[in-house]
DNA sequence: CTGCTACTAAACTGTTCAGTTTAACCTTGA
DNA sequence: TCAAGGTTAAACTGAACAGTTTAGTAGCAG
């Protein structure tokens, strides 16, 4: 009896494995930079494989980022306390989103996305809707109802939620995305989350 | 006698030509996206010509960038009146730098040195300090005087600037780097400007 | 006219790489 | 034991493209 990940392979024993060497060579290399070669032998797998599962390299590409923004989704939501007020909950999103900017895996999937979008308009449109649409919207649920409560002043909430995630990615996301810097402390970080906080709250608070 | 763009080129009489098509090319189709022969064609120019002027594509396009990181600095580092009070300074750089980051120019120069950040590290290293951080000190140097004057709280000028320069980005630019949205209305940027003033004076104004 | 310098078109080299083909090799199940 | 289907290594094809070479042209200075 063979060991089987959750649900069977959709098609043949090596999907899994496929998909798992394209995420680790595209995630380093991006989207040109990646060879098939590479993509094959980092899965353990032969190139005829690998074209068996997946009709070319842009298919595998979409397959890849399909799989990875569900699974940013599902776990990087950082869960709001819809019940608690707005400094709880902005220093809570704002600790784990400027984390999560600065992230190697958020970083090396911007950078592939920017780069493939005259390539892939879909592409970039998809991580879009995905990443940060996603996070955007959860996050005006909330506000629409601290505004309710009368916790918030009330402004359009999709410019709040707007505002605040640009403002965790201050200082240190532009000097990551050009590699000027590379690696981050806990005080820089903590830093530029609670002043997103801080000027978040200075405007929108009641 | 034969009419010279201002200074006589540096080299050969085509010089100016090469830069011009490189320029054409690259901000069409990012480094690894353009072909040496369109650029010669673009040009008006043989290969050959090219080459002697430049020893590779790379350093052809390195000298892009700088001349256009040069022009960017010169033409879009908005003249700020260092007497002015904070909420006209804000307003009048707010709106001119949300219009710059949603410039052509500016959309397609940050995708390829991202795109290339790999490649080249030094690359992004010059895009940024000749972008970013040259309107953040230009914006820090007034800042410091605001605190001084008692206009603004005092607050690390560094950090202000930095909120500020994001905040404009508020909304649109991330649409405008995913191609999900590629033009903008003169009603849309203002509002997105406005705003970024407002929060920004909410938090640090006195 | 001579000779020099910048330039040109076009063919050529060498490499990289996506995608295909082939012929053989396991594994499993009947 | 046999057959079928998934898998494999390796060679191959064809295209794209950076950079070079060659043989020749245009214009200008003396």
């Amino acid at each position: 009896m063979s060991v089987h990940t959750s649900t069977a392979s959709p098609k043949g024993r090596k999907y899994e494995d496929v998909l798992g060497g394209a995420r680790e060579i595209f995630l380093r290399d991006g989207f040109e930079g990646a060879s098939v070669d590479d993509i094959a032998r980092a899965a353990g797998v032969s190139k005829a494989t690998l074209y068996s599962y997946f009709s070319d390299k842009r298919e595998l590409f979409r397959e890849v980022t399909r799989v990875e923004c569900e699974r940013m989704a599902e776990t990087t939501l950082a869960r709001i306390d819809f019940n608690a007020p707005p400094r709880e909950v902005f220093t809570t999103a704002a600790h784990s989103l400027t984390r999560f900017l600065l992230s190697n895996f958020s970083l090396q999937m911007f950078r592939t996305c920017v780069a493939e979008a005259a390539r892939f308009p879909e592409l970039g449109q998809a991580f879009y809707q995905n990443g940060p649409e996603m996070g955007r919207a959860r996050m005006v649920v909330y506000l629409k109802l601290a505004i309710e409560r009368g916790q918030l002043h009330d402004v359009d909430p999709d410019m709040i939620a707007e505002q605040f995630s640009e403002l965790c990615r201050a200082r240190l996301w532009s000097r990551a995305i050009f590699g000027v810097q590379t690696s981050f402390s806990e005080v820089e970080i903590d830093e530029v989350a609670n002043h997103a906080v801080e000027t978040v709250l200075a405007r929108f608070a009641v």
